[in-house]
This record gives C-alpha cells, sequence and structure tokens, in this order.
DNA sequence: TTATGTGGGACTATTTTAGTCCTATTTGAA
DNA sequence: TTCAAATAGGACTAAAATAGTCCCACATAA
C-alpha cells in the first residue's frame, strides 16, 4: 500500500542490532554477520546514519559504530527520514507544491493532513518498541483489515 | 517520507471530481478537462478505477463514468489499494514475508503494527473528505491519536 | 450506420532502487 | 614507525518500477 525502501528497512535491523548493546561500538562486519545483512549493504545504510546523526562512528581499528542516542529517543520517523527524505505520501503534500492543478483539484489539503497524522504516529514509535526491548509491546489493534469489500 | 504513486495522486483527482456530481456520468475526456490531466493518463486511471470496482462505466456513445457509492463509503485506503496494491510499508510487514533473517531481527512485528494503524487511518478517511465536501473539515488531532501505538 | 465512448493491452522512455566495488583517510597497536 | 583494521565518500551497473502514450477491438445511442 505505502512503501518504503529496502534501505530503510535495513537500517531499522541494523539500528535495532545497534540497540541490544548500546554500550558496544560495533564494526561494521560484526554488524553484517549479527543482522545476517551483507557486509557492502550494511557499510551503506551505516554510513547514511552516520551522516544522519543517528549513529557515532570511530575511525581505525578498533573503530565501529554506536547509536547516538538511546533507543527511546529515535523514532521511527527520524529513521524514515534518513533514507527516504522529507517527501510526503503524494507531491501535493510535500513542502513546494506545485501540480498546477491545485486550485481545482483542492485535494491537496486533505492529503497533507493525512500526512501530518500518519507522521505523527510514526514519531510515537521508538526504536526501541521496533527492536522489541519494551516489555510492554506495541498495543495496537488487531491486525489490517483485508482488502475490504463494501458495496 | 512515504509515497505513493502518481496514478494513485491522479486517481483521488479524477474521484474528487468525479463526487462534485455524483448524478452525472461524465466521459473521460470531460474529466481530463476538468482535471487538467492528459486525456490517456485519465483514461488510465478510470480504466483501473472501474476494474476495482470504484467507479461504474458506461460504454458508446453518451457513456462515460460516475462513482460507484456515494463520497462517503469511498476510502482514502480503497483507493490506495486500487494502484498500489496490498504491499505493506516494509517487505516483512507484507503477507508473504520471509525475510530470512525473520527470526533475528524481530523488527517485522512492530512495523507490521505500524502499517495497520496506517490503514486504519485511511480508512477513516473518505473520499468525500479528500474532495473538501465535507463542512466540517478533517479533524488531524483525532486522527493521530487513532493511529497512535500504546505502549 | 456512424459518432462517440470504453476495454484491454502493448510499448517505450525515464527514473528509482539495489547492491557492489574502489580508493582515500583515519587510528590503534605491535 | 609501520601495518592492519576500519570508516568516508563516491562511482558504477544492473534491475525494477513508473509514467505516459498509443493502438485496436468492442459497445451503443442517435
Amino acid at each position: 500500500m505505502l512503501r518504503m525502501g529496502k534501505i530503510t528497512d535495513y537500517a531499522t535491523v541494523v539500528l535495532a542490532s545497534l540497540a541490544q548493546e548500546p554500550a558496544l561500538t560495533l564494526a561494521a562486519a560484526e554488524l553484517a554477520v549479527r543482522t545476517r545483512l551483507s557486509r557492502p549493504t550494511v557499510s551503506k545504510v551505516l554510513k547514511g546514519l552516520q551522516r544522519a546523526g543517528m549513529v557515532i562512528s570511530s575511525r581505525g581499528a578498533q573503530g565501529g559504530y554506536r547509536l547516538a542516542r538511546s533507543p527511546e529517543q529515535i523514532t521511527a520517523a527520524q529513521i524514515l527520514d534518513v533514507f527516504e527524505g522529507p517527501i510526503a505520501i503524494t507531491e501535493c503534500s510535500g513542502a513546494s507544491s506545485q501540480c498546477g492543478i491545485e486550485r481545482q483539484c483542492r485535494v491537496g489539503g486533505a492529503w497533507q493532513r493525512v500526512n501530518a497524522a500518519i507522521r505523527r504516529a510514526l514519531e510515537e514509535v521508538t526504536l526501541r518498541q521496533l527492536a522489541g526491548l519494551d516489555s510492554a509491546t506495541l498495543r495496537v489493534a488487531d491486525l489490517a483489515s483485508e482488502i475490504r469489500i463494501d458495496t
């Protein structure tokens, strides 16, 4: 329905892995093993995360990565932002909307609100939760309804 | 941040246009004029919508399209489904998740819940609202709490 | 019977995305 | 001082998704 790229997905996995051991500095190679992802991919992900300030890197021997903040302070929204950018659900709902039909369609406004709502929800979800470190697990009503068949 | 294709965007615009005149049967060409989109594109969109049962078509002269149900009964989630498919926010959160690392990452579950929450929010938004036909506008605050993830 | 429509694809060009690899730079430790 | 272990930053290619157009068969009102 809505999609995020695989890299963002990987990023979550890698971050979750780092969240298991917030104290340690782990090398990309080690993280690749732990996450079962390929090394180049893990590297790419970590570079992005470091540029975004989500992880702190140490270069040279014994170097590696660690979380820049605690898992409670990293949100799903932040993770999305790193690789997906601030691009909105629809182009109209983005910052610089100039689709030309704007005046006519009037649709933009509503999508913007939807988008804002989704974003706020995503800001409520922490890495701690994503990593399953929360004993009180996420409580969201039972599963998404499948394709609806209203008449 | 999260993205949906342009076609889905167009679909919303076209549906909103149809929602202005639920009684009329409008030809693709006419809708192209009203929405300021190109004819082929509008046509493509409408074909998809008709296959999905969102609009009803009449062939031949004086033919065209009209909404299959009232604007209140068409939701943003349904519109998304037509062209974006049921694909989830991350592949792990899709129906057939077999990413291989699933056992390790444990992340999938949380994303699934996030995804479900987003979907539910999208089901609350009607075409009527998207089209701006509702005098009482969307109340974002409510929407956000709808999709909040309790810890 | 002809104008006007939709139905269903086929098709191409463009853009995104995924994933790998190469080279420079940094740094701890023998 | 030197070397090995790591990250930084791109460059690059292949594959996949998207956008958008076009063509032709079929349907139907006048």
